[in-house]
DNA sequence: ATGGTAGGTATCCTA
């Protein structure tokens, strides 16, 4: 089974790297991220052409917006509101197998690295701690779970493109990546994507659209993630990260990350 | 230290 995650950066603008991504990738489910548009107006024909037949659509407005789009059939689709915000920022459904996959858009941040002064930054940490909260609570239940998403944090050095001039950047400043580790040792989540991919290895699934050159300068952060719970993790059989797409025409900010798993 | 681009919406928000 192949896995891809990809925030789309607005879903309708993204048809033909969609079909690129059906056609080349081939993943079995696609979770999207920030498809920025409400529920009755989401591109559910191009979904059907590309042979998503089972879709799990969680938007909203202009903002957010995740969907899960499947070949394999969906089951108990529904999403959770995180720390009290009604924001579209998760979908949940079970796969054939009793493989439980959660699609997750946790807030940028804003800029200022300070809960007190920024509610953006506030809002980021209350929702990475009740996920942590969340996945604390079923810690040890054997099921079988797979986290994806943009959660708009780099966790290890070599995830960013500068350690040393990001570390008081949001995205990859210690109370962030602390809080993020938390979230992951939870539930006893593997990294997937690097237990295939070295750590030592800089390694970027998204690359700011503020830039002349983005390929030259190279300047990205690993944001968009694959985790897998302890029960699933003998399953994984390789990773990759879709660098190539942030060259596509009309790409969004961020690349396909996939996963194949054996089972 | 600053501003750079992209998307959606509505004349400014978010990333």
């Amino acid at each position: 089974m192949r896995i891809t995650t990809w925030n789309a950066n607005s879903v309708r603008l993204r048809e033909t790297a969609l079909r690129r991504i059906a056609l080349e990738i081939r993943p079995d489910v696609l979770c999207l991220q920030e498809t920025k548009v409400e529920d009755g107006k989401f591109p559910r024909e191009m979904a059907e052409a590309l042979g998503y037949h089972h879709l799990h659509i969680h938007g909203q407005k202009a903002y957010h917006g995740v969907a899960i789009l499947s070949k394999l059939p969906l089951e108990d689709c529904h999403s959770h509101k995180w720390c009290g915000i009604e924001d579209s920022r998760h979908a949940v459904c079970t796969l054939p197998g009793g493989i439980e996959i959660h699609d997750l858009y946790i807030p940028a941040g804003g800029d200022i690295p300070d809960p007190e002064v920024n509610p953006k930054f506030r809002h980021k940490l209350a929702m990475v701690a009740d996920l942590t909260d969340y996945f604390a609570a079923r810690r040890g239940d054997g099921a079988k779970v797979v986290l994806v998403g943009d959660l708009n944090i780099a966790p290890l050095e070599t995830d960013v493109w500068s350690h040393r001039q990001l570390l008081k950047v949001v995205s990859h400043t210690p109370v962030e990546t602390e809080a993020l580790n938390r979230l992951q040792a939870s539930y006893g989540f593997l990294d997937a994507v690097r237990a295939v991919i070295p750590p030592e290895q800089k390694l970027f699934t998204w690359w700011s659209y503020r830039n002349r050159d983005w390929a030259a300068s190279d300047r990205g952060r690993r944001l968009d993630h694959v985790w897998l719970s302890p029960a699933l993790a003998p399953a994984l059989r390789g990773a990759e990260v879709c660098r190539e797409a942030r060259g596509w025409d009309m790409p969004s900010d961020h690349v396909p990350v996939t996963v194949e798993l054996e089972v």
